[in-house]
DNA sequence: CAGCAGATTGACT
DNA sequence: GTCAATCTGCTGC
């Protein structure tokens, strides 16, 4: 039996400006693509065409069914946590507290319940739009949260099932490469309910950047 | 700067 | 009814 992980990815250097693939996000570790999703540009054009975009600064890694802070933990299947079986590249969009998205990145084999949180972008293009929907002018607020990116690309759950290798919303290589000394990992924001998985350093960003949510 | 209330929907961890 | 992968605006140091 042949797996999704067998896949290839694109070989010789990353091309900037390219559109990421299935098999990028397709990957059964997604603690890797959590990490390598730092640097990527994440595109989400506007109504007139418009590029609104901004570089992936900070990330989460969710990995249900055996992760306690993950919403598919146990294997649970509702209908808000359905796409998280999707197949890699799929996008899992959901509303917490009410009021703000999350916008996620699904990971893996279809039937696998991976996903990466976005948790912070570094604004690139349609910076005046971002701050028009955000109502504040203050560039390193625009983006610097999981849900401020969301309010600043004006993704909300029309965008729950995407396709990343589509044209709606995308991720393309930004021509920015993070080693290991230019990354920082620790605890996940917000799961101090998730036990032993709380303090699981699956939250990755990138040091120093004045872009990220929290700086530790 | 820290601390906290409030907003408001989906799931029951 | 309670809490959640959050953010803002307010109070008070």
């Amino acid at each position: 039996m042949e797996s999704i992980n067998d896949a290839k990815l694109p070989r010789g250097p990353a091309k900037k400006g390219r559109k990421l693939g299935r098999a990028f996000y397709a990957r059964d570790d997604t603690l890797l693509v959590a990490r390598e999703l730092l640097g990527k540009r994440l595109v989400v054009p506007a109504a007139d065409g418009a590029r609104v975009s901004g570089l992936i600064v900070e990330t989460e890694a969710y990995m249900g069914p055996e992760d306690k802070a993950s919403h598919a933990f146990g294997g649970r299947r509702t209908g808000r946590t359905e796409m998280m079986y999707a197949r890699g590249g799929t996008v899992y969009v959901y509303l917490i507290y009410g009021l703000h998205h999350q916008f996620n990145v699904v990971t893996g084999a279809e039937g696998v319940p991976h996903a990466v949180l976005v948790r912070a972008l570094e604004p690139e293009e349609g910076a005046a739009l971002m701050r028009a929907r955000r109502g504040l002018e203050d560039v390193r607020r625009l983006a610097s949260g999981p849900g401020k990116l969301c309010q600043a690309l004006a993704l909300d759950r029309s965008y729950n099932g995407e396709d990343l290798t589509r044209t709606r919303a995308w991720i393309e290589d930004a021509g920015r490469r993070f080693g290991p000394r230019e990354i920082a990992r620790g605890p996940r924001v917000g799961i101090d309910y998730a036990q032993e998985y709380a303090a699981r350093p699956w939250r990755f960003w990138v040091k120093g950047s004045p872009f990220v949510s929290r700086k530790a």
